[in-house]
DNA sequence: GGGTAGAAATTGACGCGTCAAGTTCATCTT
DNA sequence: AAGATGAACTTGACGCGTCAATTTCTACCC
């Protein structure tokens, strides 16, 4: 579980010059049909905090794959918009990275165990997610 | 499977002022029955690099949770020891990493999915150890 | 026995993530 | 309408991990 991660990051790193991290951001926003997103729901999206976004989308953008700017008259919201490069670069980069994950977790699998790895993560994020709020109520 | 990994981090950082890697170390060198560890064989156990395994150490020593002293006579053989203070945290640390790890993994899994994660795990792991070396033969 | 190879560990530079602080707006209050 | 509040980002400093280079020994070779 541990290795996992960054055996992933590890390779994408090498094939394709960008982070895991990297890769969703450029991923999401290429999903978004005017490949344009909100900093702050970029950043929900990602489960990042708007501190990391900021930091991985300005390296982004002095790479010329995405380009950011500000909307007019909503207080300080920005919007970042993939760039034709950042398009051609996440389209390049995603059989690699399917590639990736099915070699190192879905192929190794069977399909009983496959389906318990599902189960496993709803379970796992739940207990993290409700663990420090306790459901947001009863504590304290 | 990636928030995982953060989750447990941030607890024991939290509870422990101790990454989870910083945890291994000193847990590792507390099995040991003179709580003493050649730095390769630290680092095998680890599973980490000879590298990280310095700096790490070298922030653990100031700190003075443990201490390096070189074996005389073979090559540039340093040994790491745990501290009296470097016992007392890890003894003092182990409590809450098996909740943490109980509470976020163990407890929301029923047991038929705990059996699955075992299998998963060595599948996986097998996968990413597999993929590159291909079983240490016929490769190139 | 001088020289080379190579094992074991350390070091420095660099990139990324985090945290705390700072900006820049819009909005609400009275 | 002046001032406070708060949302949305950005920035800087700092810690950690990685990679490449370096140091420090032993051992082998002829």
């Amino acid at each position: 579980m541990i290795s996992l991660p960054a055996a992933l990051d590890a390779r994408m790193q090498r094939e394709s010059q960008l982070t895991f991290f990297e890769y969703m951001v450029l991923s999401v926003l290429s999903e978004q049909e005017d490949r344009t997103m909100q900093m702050s729901a970029l950043a929900v999206r990602t489960s990042a905090s708007l501190s990391r976004l900021s930091h991985v989308v300005g390296r982004l953008e002095t790479r010329g794959l995405l380009t950011r700017s500000r909307i007019p008259g909503a207080g300080r919201r920005t919007n970042t918009t993939l760039t034709e490069a950042g398009y051609d670069v996440v389209v390049a980069a995603a059989p690699g990275h399917v590639a990736a994950v099915r070699e190192y977790l879905i192929d190794p699998l069977e399909t009983r165990d496959l389906k318990a790895l599902q189960r496993i993560g709803s379970a796992v994020q739940a207990a993290i997610n409700g663990g420090p709020v306790r459901q947001a109520a009863a504590e304290e």
